[in-house]
DNA sequence: TCTTTACATTCCAGTAACTGGAGACTTTAT
DNA sequence: ATAAAGTCTCCAGTTACTGGAATGTAAAGA
């Protein structure tokens, strides 16, 4: 199938997978008239797959990772799941950071009456 | 004072200060001999203040925003609370995202007895 | 004073993961 | 036959820096 057809089914834009392609993460076929990229159901599943550990916030190099463990059929579980681990990680890191932000922004929030006035304790705070 | 002398007194990074520099967020005088960019203690101040909103995740942009707010003795604390209560919709919104995400993939490892086999729920929950 | 060392400058390239657009070619539909 | 839609490659831009090379200046020690 062409590229668009590849891209709707796996829900990425067409610059996306074309980029994927450039990256050598899923190559295509390519038909020798036209030149088009011709994908397999095979490289779709490849596509989906990337697609889905990306929202699940894996980089590229570790989708790379993870789609090599996913090809190999004699792969164990236990590096996907370090993996992962590790990626929870970091996620709770990017969760505490999130978390005393907005409590800290929220609490300038309340404490800034926001009229016309130029006093606000949100920039003095900025500026201390 | 020297740019490594501001850099150190704003909690920056060299590259950073001359970076906000370059893009004309701080501009601070040169010394006419040596070509050295020389900060003075209210430059030192910006920086300060850059340092900390781009902690709370305003964008230069944003910065560029408050910072001009913040010159202006004039302004209203109106739109500064404006600029913040979006800030913290923003935050709001990735906060769900990691939280959700975060859930997904525990629950996939707590599935995942991580041995040496090649059965792996979460490459399983990728693929599909 | 000379020299070494530390600090400064500019400019160019690279990062991550795409996205947008130009110009050219192919396929499909009318 | 022609027009529209899809595809190709290549280049540039995004964000907010960071790293490095080549070069110039300042400060400290012998």
């Amino acid at each position: 199938m062409n590229i668009s057809q590849a891209a709707k089914l796996s829900g990425l834009s067409v610059k996306t997978v074309r980029y994927y392609a450039d990256i050598k993460m899923v190559e295509p076929a390519r038909n020798i008239q036209s030149g088009y990229r011709s994908y397999s159901n095979d490289d779709v599943a490849k596509l989906n797959f990337i697609g889905k550990a990306r929202r699940f916030n894996f980089s590229i190099e570790e989708c790379r990772e993870l789609l090599s463990l996913y090809q190999d059929k004699n792969r164990s579980s236990k590096e996907v799941k370090k993996l992962t681990l590790a990626k929870i990680a970091s996620i709770d890191e990017k969760l505490k950071e999130f978390h005393s932000l907005r409590d800290e922004l929220s609490h300038l929030v309340n404490c800034c009456n926001g009229d016309d006035r130029p006093s606000c304790p949100i920039l003095d705070e900025l500026s201390k």
